[in-house]
DNA sequence: CATAAAATGATAATAATAATCATTCTCAAG
DNA sequence: CTTGAGAATGATTATTATTATCATTTTATG
């Protein structure tokens, strides 16, 4: 555990907002001036390995991180990319409901909701300024 | 609507597999062999946007599109990379349900589930060969 | 047939991520 | 403590998927 992978993983933790890997380099780079963003993605996908953060897979061109390990879905705005938590519990009746309907052996599934958060829900006439990713066509929920 | 156009739609509604851009570049080259691969990515957005056919945004790197328009989840073998439809309802429900207990305004979701297709389960010593896409490590379902 | 708008093929550009590699760090054994 | 092997780093280059540019060609329409 290098102090680099420290840090990443500490500011990972204190993060809420299921940051992108620039935006952890960004952040770490508060705390090593000197890091290289190759290091940043390294440890992200050694951490996630180990199980200590995890790696999320969710609409958009960028992976996503997470510190918080508790299983639970995300719903994302389409208009500013913001991702928030959702208190649903984990629907494994599906997974059993699946297995039973098709050929393959299911071992999970991926959920993630779609929706206008409430400040862009505010300011309809023009997107929230913070925003961080390409929206999503609402017509395009595949 | 131009004769590539034309021919890109073909392909795509006789192709199940839900392909990526590079493969349906693949297929249509074989009717035109002088198509850029530019002008396939340019009509797979314009078809999509027109509605006659779906941008899929699963996991994994690669955009993949779909012929058949009716609404429908998958399922992604883990192994392979292969996608099915899976002919399960859509639920409605968790909409309304999510829309009372968070803040978003909910316009919809994305399910993908995450099994182990038939072949790959009788193969199970090594993967099977046609393997399209990168694998997903179990552990990482989210 | 003319012609304006749209689309094409070829190519370059971008964005996100992964790989390479010489140098530096970490940590357990002595 | 020192040390030495293996792992990790920073700098850089490479790769992959996709998008943009632009001169030329095609299409649809009057």
């Amino acid at each position: 555990m290098t102090r680099q992978r420290q840090i990443i993983l500490e500011e990972l933790q204190k993060d809420y907002s299921h940051p992108t890997a620039s935006v952890v380099y960004l952040k770490v780079r508060r705390r090593l001036p000197h890091i290289s963003l190759g290091t940043v993605y390294r440890n992200l996908e050694i951490l996630s390995e180990q199980g200590l953060i995890k790696k999320l897979e969710l609409s958009g061109t960028q992976k996503r991180f997470d510190g918080t390990l508790s299983e639970h879905y995300h719903v994302r705005c389409f208009k500013c990319g913001r991702i928030s938590d959702v208190s649903m519990e984990t629907l494994t009746a599906l997974d059993e409901k699946l297995s039973e309907m098709c050929d393959y052996e299911i071992i999970g599934h991926r959920l993630e909701f779609i929706g206008l958060c409430p400040k862009c829900k505010k300011n309809k006439k023009h997107a929230h300024k913070t925003k961080t990713t390409t929206p999503i066509s609402p017509g395009n929920i595949s």
